[in-house]
DNA sequence: GTTTATGCAAATTCTTTGCAATACT
DNA sequence: AGTATTGCAAAGAATTTGCATAAAC
């Protein structure tokens, strides 16, 4: 909530996401810029920059929370549901802009659904 | 990997299963039968029955890891992607058996896929 | 000048490991 | 008897919290 301190923490990260186009978890942004900030800065900015609407999380199978850019969501809704792929091989995550399906469930109200997909990527296929 | 014994724990838990028909977190197992059994006793057999192909697990958004039981899993392959659902009111995990249709995807070759999907409960929404 | 962000250390939470004792077949 | 399982305590790993200092508006 509340308006986003364009701080050197919230630059550092955003141009993280930007550069990449993948989803990051905490723990390599912090591995990464542990030189620039602390990791609890590192926690709190990905965690404020969710709540407003400029990322997104998911948790990978690794058991780690996972950091992917939003396309179109606001701080009140989280639009961007698209499917995350991991390699099992080397561990890197995509977002992936393929539809993903799921029917009404009667009785039941839909608001978030997370898709991981795991395998085998396209660089660890060859 | 191996034989699976008989023991009070695996017996124990594998009941829990059984009666629930809903996944279930290690968390609430442990706080359930901490009274028999050790939390690390049942961390291992839970371990053990995803090994064996008897659990599947998954990872909710909560950061807990869940498990429910498979239809049709062996050792070597886990075949049972049924989606869950997990109630954003009250927590409980349900397994679902509605399709999730995900489509190929070129240059990578799938080998699991994870959906969770989160809403409100047929009890919660009433 | 006031509010919000940061760094550091310590605390929390879930899960795993080492090892001696116990239970299973 | 021999092997796998269990319990307990301690270790690990990721994340969160409290509080004093520093930076942003």
């Amino acid at each position: 909530m509340g308006i986003i301190r364009k701080t050197k923490a919230v630059e550092t990260l955003l141009q993280e996401f930007s550069k990449s186009g993948t989803a990051i978890s905490a723990k390599l942004l912090i591995e990464r810029l542990k030189s620039k900030f602390n990791k609890t800065t590192i926690y709190r900015v990905l965690d404020k920059l969710e709540d407003d609407g400029l990322l997104h999380s998911f948790l990978g199978k690794d058991g780690l929370k996972w950091y992917a850019k939003c396309h179109g969501c606001t701080a009140t809704e989280h639009q961007d549901l698209h499917p995350h792929f991991q390699c099992l091989n080397c561990g890197k995550v995509d977002c992936l802009q393929v539809p993903v399906t799921i029917s009404e469930i009667p009785n039941r109200k839909i608001l978030v659904s997370q898709v991981l997909i795991q395998g085998t990527c396209e660089e660890c296929i060859k």
